[in-house]
RNA sequence: GCGCCCGUAGCUCAGUGGAUAGAGCAACCGCCUUCUAAGCGGUUGGUCGGACGUUCGAAUCGUCUCGGGCGCGCCA
């Protein structure tokens, strides 16, 4: 059984002192410290229920919790009706005890449900370079693999490869194309050719292929290949790689059409084969079938999310860009039309990136030729400050990825910060075993972790503070999980970074005071586990020394 | 025109309906005989695009509006 937090253990005194409250009562950390270490405006959500004056009822709440001083040291009563608490030094020590405990386990939870999720991203098309758009799409997708699956649910992924269709031949054609340059007969360039740059290196590998789509196809393996090697760089992995191609070879594709026919919301109009779409709220009717009797990507896709619910998962995550965003009507309507739950399918859009170099946004075109390669910036870059950069933001909002800031590798760089804290952690410890001390620390005693508390102002503060921000990294993982938005870990690391930074500048650890040190070495040691849990989910290295 | 996303400091961005809106960068001023100065402290910087509404309380929710991005193919 795990123990609560102390929050958790405000919260359960609260709900006994107010008895017949139904919802969740709200404890939240305020953002000023004159209004202590946990809040909740119970008092004031009640008034409006039960319609009496705030102060009073908060007044009532506090007599009865002011007894257990062993949560509780303090307890203040203000203006509308907050009811502000201080948490005893016993309590937050007992708290800080369990991180110990839990060690590489601690903030994240036990697999709590069957419930299975699949997440689905990056999915690019074998026909070029991977640019920073998938990179950004790429290391969301991971971090959010990460993230739900400490936050306990049994989590998979996957690769979707549109190995099928008109970019198949498009790519041979382009192939075919750059092969008879290189053997010196002159082609003619076609403007629906994909960007030589991208191809030609491959095309260059392949020898013996006597017609395009012989070519196509072995450029088409050797870029998907190099596209996992790529993603795996910067430790994106999928445990699976589901081909289109497959879909179709397995008649899913046309059972899908059989079954939509079969529902009735299709229909044919000039030659081709459409999906009534506007009666799902869509602004359209989309194809399903061109009049040249080839299938459209929507019925593949269609298949697929479908092939995935027919695996046995609960959830679909499918994480696409936002220039994607007009097909999610289209595919979820035709799963409601087959009788599946469309809810279980939860699409997030990842905003495009745009990208600033000496000062000058370039837009992210394809069409333009401005597009960044992932390969080019991680020349540059190392692969923790890519993830860094990318993850911290958002993926609601387009973000600007500054190519000149992280191609630094100094103090700017917002990920050095906290991996440096995570170090220097590291480094007190060194220090302490060079000073050849043999008695072992024990980490399991909260007699010991009360001599944190033992100081004056400036120190007692900082190691508060600390304190606190350690114990709240559990509930940041569940928030983040809850709202799928890895990049909150991101922001939580950095604010536990500076806590850690100013209790190293206030507050000396290795001392003459034994019992001191050895209870601010516990500390440290704290620190150190919830850095590198944290980093852990964003897939970013955390280095013992730098 | 319709749909999706966004608008918070000079720049990049945080901010589960709470109290006096934050951080980093940039600018300026301090702090290393002591566990890594890749650090810490301080100063300057805001009509949270705008209006109205809901609420005891709105950057956060709703409606409208202005501005920006993306989408509206028998492409994917």
């Amino acid at each position: 059984m795990k123990k609560m937090s102390y929050k958790q253990k405000i919260q359960s005194e609260i709900k006994k002192a107010v008895n017949g409250f139904a919802d969740e009562i709200i404890i939240e950390k305020p953002k000023l410290k004159e209004h202590g270490d946990a809040a909740t405006n119970i008092a004031m959500v009640l008034a409006k229920a039960r319609k009496r004056n705030p102060l009073e009822i908060a007044n009532e709440i506090k007599e009865k919790l002011k007894a257990n001083t062993v949560l509780i040291s303090r307890i203040d009563v203000v203006k509308p009706g907050f009811l502000n608490f201080t948490v005893s030094d016993q309590a937050l020590v007992e708290s800080l005890s369990e991180v110990f405990k839990l060690n590489e386990n601690y903030g994240f939870a036990q697999k709590k449900s069957k419930e299975k999720i699949l997440v689905e991203y990056v999915s690019a098309n074998p026909t070029g370079d991977l640019h920073i758009g998938h990179g950004r799409q790429a290391v969301i997708g991971s971090c959010l693999v990460n993230l739900l699956d400490k936050a306990g649910y049994n989590l998979s992924s996957e690769f979707y490869i549109n190995d099928y269709g008109e970019q198949i031949t498009k790519l041979s054609d382009t192939a075919w194309a750059i092969y008879e340059k290189l053997n010196g007969k002159e082609v003619i360039w076609s403007e629906d050719f994909y960007p030589e740059e991208g191809i030609s290196a491959y095309v260059k590998k392949c020898s013996g292929a006597n017609t395009s789509l012989q070519l196509g196809g072995m450029v088409k393996d050797l870029i998907l290949k190099s596209q996992e090697e790529l993603l795996s760089s910067f430790r994106v992995q999928f445990n699976n790689w589901f081909s289109e191609t497959d879909l179709h070879k397995n008649k899913e594709v046309d059972k899908v059409l059989k079954n939509l026919k079969e529902k009735g919301v299709t229909y044919e109009n000039e030659g081709a084969l459409w999906f009534k779409a506007e009666e799902f709220g869509d602004v359209r009717d989309r194809v399903l079938i061109r009049a040249d009797k080839r299938p459209t990507y929507l019925v593949a896709d269609i298949a697929y999310h479908i092939d995935k619910l027919n695996r046995g998962f609960d959830r679909l995550i499918t994480i696409w860009g936002a220039d994607h965003h007009g097909q999610e009507v289209s595919l979820k309507g035709a799963l409601k039309a087959l009788g599946y739950d469309a809810n279980r399918l939860e699409i997030i859009f990842v905003q495009l990136v745009s990208l600033k170099q000496g000062g000058q946004e370039v837009k992210m075109s394809k069409r333009a030729g401005a597009v960044v390669t992932i390969k080019e910036v991680l020349n540059e870059v190392s692969s923790d400050a890519f993830r860094y950069f990318l993850i911290a933001t958002h993926a609601n909002n387009r973000m600007v990825f500054d190519i000149d800031l992280a191609k630094k590798q100094d103090k700017d760089n917002p990920v050095y910060y906290i991996q440096y804290a995570h170090a220097r952690c590291c480094s007190i410890f060194r220090q302490y075993k060079e000073l050849n001390i043999e008695e072992k620390l024990d980490f399991h005693k909260p007699d010991l972790l009360m001599n944190l508390f033992k100081s004056d102002i400036p120190e007692y503060t900082v190691t508060k503070d600390l304190v606190l921000k350690i114990l709240d990294f559990p509930e940041e993982v569940i928030l983040a999980a809850k709202s799928e938005a890895p990049g909150r870990i991101a922001n939580y690391l950095k604010d536990l970074a500076t806590s850690f930074h100013q209790f190293y500048t206030v507050c000396r650890v290795i001392t003459k005071d034994t019992s001191l040190t050895k209870a601010r070495l516990e500390l440290v040691e704290a620190v150190k586990i919830t850095i590198a849990n944290g980093l852990k989910i964003l897939g970013i290295s955390a280095p013992e020394a730098m």
